[in-house]
DNA sequence: CCGAAAGTACACCGATCTGTATACTTTTGT
DNA sequence: ACAAAAGTATACAGATCGGTGTACTTTCGG
């Protein structure tokens, strides 16, 4: 089943690529609203005509934009998983790992969609439900992973991991102390096998 | 011993005040750069003449406007720390409980300085070193109360806090579910119990 | 081989942006 | 009482904003 309310994409021909790949890079390292138009059709190397006949407005672009890194961050997380077994350990230390590595490669500002929604205003721009989108995926992620795992309660165990995997993107963006995303690694998987064995016991 | 990096301040007319208290609510609702001067004049009832008498430039709005919530903030924090006693349990609690309390009445939209950190690409912006030092006092902050539980490593406790504490910024700013401050609270306080406990059996 | 799709080059539009200038009035501390 | 500080009203400047229009060229699949 789809979302309810799935973003309207565009076709992406290879200038309308070029773009987007312009658009990310400054979108993400300045801001939306820093960065005009003009800006973008430069830096891919296309006139503002192509853009508009391609995307049609900056909005478009700006929503092509999230729903493309919501899509890629998701295939980057489904191939390191695949890479790992079933055991709700393995998946989680797979989830952060996964993010250890983007973060690393791809979000040394933090998280494209908490950046974004902090220029966002209005709840029915198309954007808002990529964003809250992703998030309310995350915690179903790990809720998945915390259900499989016999703990005693695993929607609060599912919202906590997710509490500290926020936490570190956020560290990590404002560089508050090195190898923030590890860090949620190692307490999230403790938190999960403290869970487990008081489950055991109990 | 001051900052190293502190920002220039301006003295504050009533009509810089009213032009403060504007530029804040719209910086934060709307975000930085989508925020113009003429709004922020009229939605002070100031001429520009008088916003560029008192402050000079918008960024340096930007820099009071930062300054100024990080200023209220510390004064909020330290009212509730004042009517606890000196336990770090009490401490800690003291200090969700005031987030708890200020996310609910001006930080609906997420922490301001990580919003701000989203639309500011360039690090010797004079706004940057706020950002960056609010949060490091933080995890200051975070790490004295540790270190004043009798824990095995009051510094990495000190840094799961933190993201705990930045992640229900985030999970609240963009309502990934109920009560996320409540959570982080609950959470940290039994991290922090756990610890001293498996210290004092250790 | 040909037509449609995709692209270039470039001029242009009205609105909005940050910031300034001029001339005058009100408030306030001593 | 008086001067300095703080304010109003308003017009303006140059740049940039998102977005459009016209005329021409390139690419490429059936």
């Amino acid at each position: 089943m789809e979302s309810v309310q799935a973003p309207q994409r565009i076709t992406l021909t290879p200038g309308a690529r070029r773009v987007l790949a312009a658009a990310g890079t400054l979108f993400y390292e300045r801001g939306i609203h820093a960065v005009g138009v003009d800006l973008i059709a430069a830096e891919a190397g296309v006139t503002k005509k192509t853009l508009y006949d391609r995307f049609g407005s900056k909005e478009q672009i700006v929503v092509e934009y999230l729903a493309d890194r919501d899509e890629r961050w998701r295939a980057f997380l489904a191939d390191h998983l695949d890479t790992v077994g079933d055991s709700p350990e393995q998946r989680l230390t797979a989830i952060f790992d996964a993010s250890r590595e983007w973060t690393a490669e791809n979000s040394a500002k933090g998280c494209s969609m908490v950046n974004a929604h902090a220029e966002i205003s209005d709840p029915s721009h198309p954007a808002y439900a990529i964003i809250i989108g992703q998030k309310r995926w995350m915690l179903d992620l790990f809720t998945g992973v915390c259900r499989d795992a016999a703990v005693p309660d695993p929607e609060t165990l599912a919202r906590t991991v997710l509490l500290l995997h926020e936490g570190a993107l956020v560290a990590h963006g404002l560089q508050v102390f090195p190898d923030a995303v590890r860090l949620a690694s190692e307490q999230a998987t403790a938190l999960l096998a403290a869970a487990a064995a008081r489950n055991r016991q109990g």
